[in-house]
DNA sequence: TTGACAGGCAAGCTACGACTTGCCTATTGT
DNA sequence: ACAATAGGCAAGTCGTAGCTTGCCTGTCAA
């Protein structure tokens, strides 16, 4: 899951399902080459999809010939807890 | 700062720097190898905090001839913020 | 002052990750 | 039925991350 984040696109892809869950392959690519300038293939959204599936951070559902991604966030949790972030304050 | 937490070697250098600040570089070295059970050469070592620090995740202070490592978890709170993490609760 | 110790620099090798290309499957509308 | 649409599969290319090797610099103790 660490290895997910690293990739710049792939977090433009949660940074979308952030915005917008239930997105299909098709409208992830067309809104990152819009609105994060990405200007990447429908297969190479699609592995980067299946990165994020393998590392927990996005659930799809099949639904006729769609399949629509939706972001959770849980295995991020992994982060907060190993290194105990500390809560985040007011920084002034 | 997301590549810098790929590669499971570096976090094992935050892992150990989590219990026990401000050590060298070859406290890391031994302790890695000893704990984490990671062979690793000094220079592959000193490579990978390299990285850490270029993240802003590992503080230096040189000392003599010793150089001194200190965790910073500042930058993870880009993390949490960004995609938002429910602040952990006690869970079940 | 000189040898042992802590660390740095730089070039080279190798493996893997990101991407493309080409073709295939399945669902839907007309 | 068949064309269009949404997506999948697999092989191949290319760049770079991680590691090694060899040698160099700087600090401290005897």
């Amino acid at each position: 899951m660490f290895r997910a984040l690293a990739d710049p696109t792939r977090r433009a892809i949660l940074d979308e399902l952030t915005e917008r869950d239930d997105q299909t392959l098709f409208e992830l690519c067309s809104r990152l080459a819009t609105k994060h300038g990405m200007a990447s293939t429908r297969q190479a959204i699609s592995q980067h999809v299946e990165v994020l599936e393998a590392a927990g951070l996005v659930r799809t559902r099949r639904e006729g010939r769609y399949k629509f991604h939706r972001l959770d966030t849980a295995p991020l949790r992994q982060i907060t807890e190993r290194w105990s972030i500390p809560p985040l304050e007011d920084e002034q």
